[in-house]
RNA sequence: GCCGAAGUGGCGGAAUUGGCAGACGCGCUACAUUCAGGGUGUAGUUCCCGUCAGGGAGUGGAGGUUCGAGUCCUCUCUUCGGCACCA
């Protein structure tokens, strides 16, 4: 062992090591218990970042300590690689995509190794090769035929930076995911959906399941998929008798509906305009709504403006004709487009019903209560406690009641039934991009469209496009990849030119890992059984409604084609807090990014993942502090100055290779004060390591425990020089410092390990196990407090394995000296924490 | 507006079940290391009063439960995140 250390050195040294002997590498064992430790894959966009570093480290300490712990552990890494960063780069290079992605990919596959993380290499994935997207477009045969793959023209979003189309999902704030400065407008186009609508419900269901999932996570997604249970009405507009459904969840309230609402874009709008004698003036009132619409989607708070058409609809509850309006605020996407509008019982419908003039009716009130004079008032008191007026046959009823009963009739009656909606729309996969899936369908002029037969997988992306960036598929000028033979008839026909959105590759890459080169199927039934699932997964909040719902989807369709037996793929997840700088998310604009391999070349790669691991706990944000990892810097070398100095010792002392940790059992009035000292501090560090890692993931307390043993150990230096610590306790101290250091810093403990006279590394030592007995504290000065106020204190000799009652008696015993004669009404006695004398 | 998370020294944070608030680290102060700087070591470092001894206050705010509250309950303020004219 190097006096000297070294950081560079000791990792470029274990890293051979590791490879050599293929540490990380695992197999389908069914004899062992497995451990499925999952991080998201990253997207190659070059150089990893601290985001990359903390995500890895927190995985890697999990990973190794259930190595340790005897798991069979399976721990992969991939790439994300298809994505228009690379396109564009290749447009304004003038290269192929391609190439920038295998040279990202090369360049961040140094560096993830570089980090010294204990990954599976053979496993590798890259989404990008015919290999892996393949299955996609395979995936993509059975939703077709399923049904869940459909063709639509729609109004999508269109992102103007991206040149492409996006999902739902990926528009944030009106904005592109990827350009936060970049409003998205709307494009009629032809797409392909996928129907995740038809699993809403049991996205929903299921989410009962993940109950070791954060809160956070599942309370973003139940927002996201927007369930609300309410009927569906037919009104009819009188004059045309047109039916007109309108959607609503409190239906109870119907007899209080003063108007009905179209969304400006509703089809019955068109209509109504043509039959007025003097189209012309509504015509150009609806536009003039239907424009403020559109402004709204950006500005939330805009007016509500609407234009009264001049029909009216007959309401079939009560007979009552309303007038039909159009208004800005209606959201054609929802619901049926038409909503009726009860002021009386909604905030937005007041709002309106007072600018314009109607009239408001209220139909429910306090049990027992008054009508509220203050119309303003009037929609806060339809809660619960509520009872229906003015409602005809169904006055009196709670609102719940109402409901149900309307319902109902309504079904009965046939004007009406109970429905659900969801906010969540299908997933729009085309996108007008080159760098992705191509999607594997042709359209042949007799046959119409024609998926591509299983045995053609995989259409291949043709390497030689000219991109453009146009806003147009740039597969659409291949004429050989466009021309091409109806599957069917034989007869000249086009392929599908738009290729599938990335967020496809990443919704089932995690599957592929178990069995990476398969080629007869997407995955390996077997391997996946054994492997699944995830037990552990890890990544940033910023997926939450993004992959970790498609990739829930694509799981659950997964198991109706019998691929999977099971609903959920992964047992518990993680999302680690951001790592900023001076208080804002590190980016190029601000110049305020760390850069890893900058850190990796000043301190190595062990200081930076320390510090990560301390300086917050991983699900919060932490601000990287440059001063701050100078700590982790220090604490590093002042351990590694320790343990050197012993190793150096025991190699004087000619000792030869040890046989694993020694776990001697020492009887502890035969110890020392400062053997006991240190054996204590040892087993309560093991113990917190140990009890955190079972499932509170707070790291920074496990690395601030290891440098209290440090401490401790440094404390002690002079106490061990003279002799007063056998060099056995000694050894066995430091090997535990050792272990729990390996999962934080592995490179530095494996080569303290074996100056320690080990020959294997410490991933292949059993986790040990702390002794209770050695943990507790066997000497208390407990705080003694009378009515509650602190009086001073007691020492009192516990031994360990002793129980409250001695404790309690040596209390009362020492109890007189602070109640000088007033009675005592009770002692309270918390164990080896606190004794208060309640006295008179 | 709805949902979620969080408020503790100069800073990052600790206190797992109510039991000595501020572990660990950064920063700072003093001293040592026979120049300076750096490094390293030692001591100190919540605030206020006090030379010391010691005393008082203190976990966003106001109440409450309890012998005892950062932790539990009620109300409230602030910050961050998600959803948002969703009918």
């Amino acid at each position: 062992m190097d006096p000297t250390y070294d950081p560079q050195k000791i990792e470029a040294k274990w890293q051979a090591r590791w490879a050599e002997q293929k540490l990380f590498e695992s197999e389908v064992d069914t004899t062992r218990q497995k451990y499925y430790v999952l991080e998201m894959l990253p997207y190659p966009s070059g150089d990893i970042h601290m985001g990359h570093v903390r995500n890895y480290t927190i995985g890697d300490a999990l990973a190794r300590y259930m190595w340790m712990k005897g798991c069979n552990v399976i721990h992969p890494i991939g790439w994300d690689a298809f994505g228009l960063p690379a396109e564009n780069a290749a447009i304004k290079n003038q290269r192929h995509p391609s190439e920038f992605t295998f040279n990202h990919i090369d360049r961040m596959r140094g560096q993830l190794k570089r980090l010294g993380v204990s990954y599976d290499w053979r496993r590798e994935v890259a989404t990008c090769v015919p290999e892996y997207y393949r299955w996609n477009q395979w995936f993509f045969l059975r939703m077709l035929e399923r049904g869940l793959a459909y063709r639509k023209k729609s109004r999508v979003n269109w992102c103007p930076s991206c040149e492409t189309v996006l999902a739902n999902e990926q528009v944030v704030n009106g904005c592109c995911w990827r350009h936060e400065e970049t409003p998205v407008v709307e494009r009629e186009l032809e797409q392909w959906f996928w129907k995740i609508t038809a699993y809403a419900e049991r996205l929903l269901e299921d989410m009962k399941d993940l109950v070791r999932w954060p809160e956070r996570v599942l309370s973003m997604q139940q927002n996201w998929i927007g369930k609300s249970v309410g009927a569906e009405i037919d009104f009819t507009v009188n004059g045309i008798g047109e039916r007109l459904r309108i959607f609503t969840t409190r239906v109870d309230t119907i007899f209080g509906c003063t108007a009905i609402y179209l969304a400006p874009e509703h089809p019955l709008v068109q209509k109504l305009i043509s039959f007025r004698p003097d189209p012309e003036k509504l015509r150009q009132e609806a536009a003039h709504v239907k424009a403020s619409a559109v402004r709204a989607r950006v500005d939330v708070n805009l007016e509500k403006q609407g234009v009264d058409t001049g029909f009216t609809a007959r309401n079939p509850f009560n007979g009552e004709n309303v007038p039909i309006w159009i208004a800005n605020f209606v959201l054609m996407e929802y619901g049926t487009g038409a909503v009726m509008a009860v002021p009386a019982h909604d905030e937005r419908d007041f709002d309106f019903s007072v600018k314009h003039g109607l009239p408001i009716r209220t139909v429910i009130v306090p049990r027992d209560g008054e009508v509220p004079q203050k119309l303003e008032a009037a929609y806060t008191e339809s809660g619960a406690n509520g009872r229906l007026v003015n409602s005809g046959p169904y006055d009196g009823l709670t609102p719940e009641q109402a409901i149900e009963k309307m319902t109902r009739d309504a079904e009965a009656k046939g004007f009406g039934r109970g429905t659900t909606q969801y906010r969540i729309k299908d997933w729009g996969i085309s996108r007008q991009r080159y760098w992705g899936t191509p999607i594997p369908v042709i359209y042949c002029d007799s046959c119409g469209i024609v998926p591509v037969p299983d045995k053609d997988l995989p259409v291949i992306l043709p390497p030689d496009v000219k991109l453009t960036g146009q806003g147009q598929s740039p597969l659409a000028s291949v004429p050989e990849f466009v021309n091409t033979r109806c599957p069917n008839c034989n007869g000249r026909a086009r392929r599908e030119t738009d290729t599938m959105d990335t967020f496809v590759d990443s919704s089932w890459y995690f599957y592929r890992y178990t069995s990476p080169h398969i080629d007869t199927a997407p995955i390996d039934k077997e391997a996946v059984h054994y492997w699944f699932p995830v037990d552990q997964y890890i990544g940033g909040i910023e997926h939450a409604i993004l992959h970790l719902i498609y990739m829930r989807f694509f799981t659950k369709v997964m198991q109706d084609i019998g691929l999977v037996d099971f609903s959920e793929p992964v047992a518990r997840l993680f999302t680690q807090g951001m790592v900023i700088k001076d208080g804002a998310k590190m980016s190029k604009s601000k110049g305020n990014v760390v850069d890893p391999t900058v850190m990796f070349a000043k301190y190595g790669a062990d200081t930076v993942r320390l510090y990560t691991l301390f300086a917050a706990p991983p699900a919060r944000d932490f601000d990287w502090s440059d001063s701050g990892i100078e700590g982790a810097a220090r604490f590093l070398m002042r351990s590694y100055r320790l343990v050197a100095k012993y190793a150096a010792q025991r190699a004087s002392r000619g000792g030869g290779h040890a046989s694993g940790s020694g776990s001697s059992k020492w009887e502890l009035d035969q110890l020392s004060p400062e053997e006991r000292r240190l054996i204590r501090k040892t087993h309560q560090t093991l113990r917190h390591v140990t009890e955190d890692l079972e499932g509170r993931w707070h790291f920074n307390t496990d690395v601030a425990m290891a440098m209290e043993l440090a401490n401790e150990l440094g404390e002690l230096e002079k106490a061990i020089d003279e002799g007063k610590v056998r060099p056995e306790i000694l050894k066995n101290s430091l090997e535990y410092l050792v272990l729990v250091l390996s999962l934080f810093v592995p490179h530095i403990a494996d080569e303290l390990w074996e100056g320690l006279g080990h020959a294997e590394p410490t991933l292949r030592i059993p986790w040990p196990a702390y002794d209770p007995q050695y943990a507790a504290e066997d000497e208390l000065e407990i705080p003694v407090q009378v009515n509650g106020k602190l009086r001073g204190k007691i020492r009192v000799a516990v031994s360990v394995s002793e129980t409250e009652i001695r404790e309690r008696a040596q209390a009362e015993e020492k109890v007189a000296q602070f109640i000088s004669g007033r009675q005592v009404i009770k002692i309270i006695l918390v164990p080896k924490k606190l004794v208060n004398i309640v006295v008179r």
